[in-house]
DNA sequence: CAATAGTCTATTAAAAGAATAGGTAAAGTA
DNA sequence: TACTTTACCTATTCTTTTAATAGACTATTG
C-alpha cells in the first residue's frame, strides 16, 4: 500500500515537474494547491532535496524546483524513497535485499518465486513511468474528457 | 508489503495443500514445522475457514484441511483475506473500491493512472497462481537443484 | 465423563504512519 | 545592519496497524 507520504510526495514531485524552469514554487503554495499538511511535506521535501532530486532557495524569491529534468525521474525513484523498497518481501528486493529469517531454503521457497515475479512487474511499471510522463497523460485525459464535453455541447 | 500474516497464511494452505485428500492436519503440527506462533496461526487459519478455504474437525482425529481442491484456490484470494485489497491506493481496487478523500479529479490523476497499471500486474500474477502452481513449481526447484548436485558429485 | 482439539473474545506490546511544534539558519531587502 | 522571508532540522505526539498472547468456551471421540 502506498503511503500518504509517497503520495503526497508524488503530487509535489508532479506539481514541480510542471513548473520546471520556471523558478522556485514556495511550500506553502505547494503545500495548499495540493492539499497536503504544510509541516508534512516539509519533510517530505526535504528527504528528496537530500537525495538530489530537488534543489531549493532560501529567502525571498525561495522555494523549491526540481534538481533533474522530469523526464530523468521515474515514480519507482521516488516511491523508494519515501516508501522504502518496492518489493513486498525483502528476500525478493535488488535494492534492499534480506533475507527471511525463518526461511528453511530461499531456492525452493513458492512464496518468493511468486512475489519475485509481482515485484519485477511492479518495477518494471514504476521505473519505466518518468514524471514527464505522467504530465503528458493525464493532460491526454484532461483534454480527452473536455473534447467529450464540447462535443456533447 | 506482505505482512507476516499473510506470509503465515500462505505458508499454512500451501502445507495443506500438500496434504490434500490425506486427513486433517494438527494446527500445532502445523505450527511446529512451518514455524508459525501457534495462537496467532489459529487465528489466520480460523479466518480461512470462516471464509469456506479451510475446513476443521474438532476432537481427537480433527485439525484444518483443504475446503476446495488446491488448484482452485489463488495467492491473490489468501492475500486479499489476510491483507486487504491488493491495489496500491484504494482509488485503483476493483474489490473495495473507495474515492480518495482529496482528489480533485478522479478520471484525469496521473498517480492513479500508474498505479492502476500496477494493480492489474499485481493481480493478473496473483489471481492467476493457484497453490497447486506453486506446489509443482517449487518441487521442480528443489529437484533441479538436486539434480546440479548429483551431477556435481 | 475425560481427553483432545478447534473456537472465540479480549488484551497487550511494539512498530509504523501521519502529523505537529518550535526553534535555527540562510538569503535577500530596506 | 536590522528585518523579513523562507527553507532547515530535531524532537515529540497522536493514531492506527501489526503481531502476538491469554484464557475461557465448545464440540468430538473413545
Amino acid at each position: 500500500m502506498l503511503s500518504m507520504k509517497a503520495k503526497y510526495g508524488l503530487r509535489a514531485m508532479l506539481f514541480l515537474a510542471r513548473a520546471y524552469g520556471q523558478g522556485p514554487t514556495l511550500i506553502s503554495e505547494l503545500a495548499e494547491k495540493e492539499a497536503i499538511p504544510k509541516k508534512f511535506l516539509e519533510l517530505i521535501l526535504l528527504e528528496l532535496r537530500n537525495k538530489g532530486y530537488l534543489h531549493s532557495k532560501k529567502g525571498k524569491g525561495g522555494g523549491y524546483y526540481m534538481g533533474r529534468p522530469p523526464h530523468s525521474i521515474s515514480f519507482g525513484e521516488i516511491i523508494r524513497i519515501l516508501d522504502g523498497p518496492l518489493a513486498p518481501i525483502p528476500c525478493v528486493s535488488l535494492t534492499a535485499y534480506r533475507r527471511c529469517p525463518d526461511c528453511p531454503d530461499e531456492k525452493t521457497c513458492g512464496i518468493r518465486v511468486v512475489m519475485k515475479e509481482v515485484r519485477d512487474a511492479t518495477a518494471k511499471i514504476l521505473d519505466g513511468t518518468t514524471l514527464a510522463d505522467v504530465l503528458v497523460r493525464s493532460d491526454h485525459l484532461l483534454s480527452s474528457t473536455q473534447e467529450a464535453l464540447t462535443y456533447h455541447i
